[in-house]
DNA sequence: ATCAAATCAATGTGATCGCATCGTTATGAC
DNA sequence: GTCATAACGATGCGATCACATTGATTTGAT
């Protein structure tokens, strides 16, 4: 129907996403605390009046900033792997899945440390804890799926339960990956690991 | 010499380490943008004019505090593995020092939850951010020696490259103790995997 | 005993924060 | 055209923060 339902301009959806996308950059440059309603609007361009507009607490505005994170997160994978992760070869999908996680751009890289200064808040804001719980629970459910399926697939022997696996390489990718965001691990050492990895996975050995 | 070089008391060190456990404290429960000087106070039963006094700017609070937490981890450590883990037992000391990073105790996750939140400061903090590196250089470093001295005992026919391993374990169990953290997984669930992770390391298979 | 330095508490200060409020403007419904 | 209302900008307010300042007190050294 209308595109805009009231007001001057009304584009309403877009103008949250582009505040939120300035919460966004002042995260992963200096983090959460950095986060002020001055500092947003400046960063987006608009007046601090806006920004309060369309966030009356600054709580919906962190929590607005996470889900669009998460959503540009979705989207960059699914643009990789050409659609739904889940229709996908799944050895393909699993590695892009995986070594996406670990920072080897400047938009992985900022994707990473925005995640890990929300990972840190959901320790003390059950709102975004329980986000990110339901967050992880679909990840994993998908990952154990292409697990499952590239087990079946491959040459599989006995084959691993496919929700341990798929938690295992999580974990190890994630935790590769706060290595390489904090300089102690090589890019290109943390894709060869998570790579084994996936091999193993397939019932080869691992290197 | 003497205890004390000046003033009333002067049990300077230990004046500091009680507010760094305050600091602590509240970043375990609250994190660390619940830190203020009136906080840290209240929490330590001292003035705010004496947190004052010991931390002048809390720059050098939060580094303290950061200090006291790692300081207290390897007490932990070396209180378990009962001396210096380097010159024990190589696989008691891998699981010992592996699974202790997974919460499964009061201790335990409060540690996991101030190390998480320091994390997410290290990235836009310079000075935490370089402790840090180092920090991970010699944890990184131990679990190296330890996993050749394991391989060597074993009966682990090729024999991966030990600091790659290493490194591998560690990202293996971070990435496990923070779903445990934030209760997508179960301890347990976690403790076996490292386990298994362990286990694999010696040559064994993995269940 | 005296003194200098360390310790400590109390108060002040300027800045910043989240949020409330108010007034103006722009827009669509009628 | 008019009217209700969303959109918006600007300003105000109370709270809090880190840090500075001040002054009193306690100790060890001499």
């Amino acid at each position: 129907m209308n595109r805009r339902t009231r007001g001057p301009g009304a584009r309403h959806e877009e103008r949250r996403e582009q505040i939120a996308d300035a919460v966004l950059a002042i995260v992963a440059g200096r983090g959460l605390q950095a986060v002020s309603q001055t500092e947003v609007a400046a960063r987006a361009g608009v007046s601090a009046g806006r920004v309060q507009h369309y966030f009356p607490a600054k709580k919906e505005l962190i929590e607005a900033a996470f889900d669009r994170a998460n959503a540009r997160s979705t989207a960059r994978i699914r643009r990789l792997v050409g659609g739904d992760p889940l229709t996908a070869p799944p050895r393909e999908a699993l590695t892009v899945v995986l070594t996406q996680l670990v920072p080897h751009d400047p938009e992985t890289r900022t994707h990473l440390r925005v995640r890990q200064s929300f990972t840190a808040l959901a320790l003390s804001d059950e709102a975004i804890a329980g986000r990110m719980r339901a967050r992880y629970a679909e990840f994993h459910r998908e990952l154990a799926v292409l697990v499952r399926r590239a087990q079946d697939a491959g040459a599989a022997p006995a084959g691993l339960d496919p929700r341990t696996a798929a938690v295992r390489l999580a974990a190890l990718a994630e935790g590769l990956a706060y290595y390489v965001l904090i300089g102690i691990t090589e890019p290109e050492d943390a894709r060869e690991q998570i790579l084994a990895a996936i091999a193993d996975v397939h019932g080869e050995r691992p290197a």
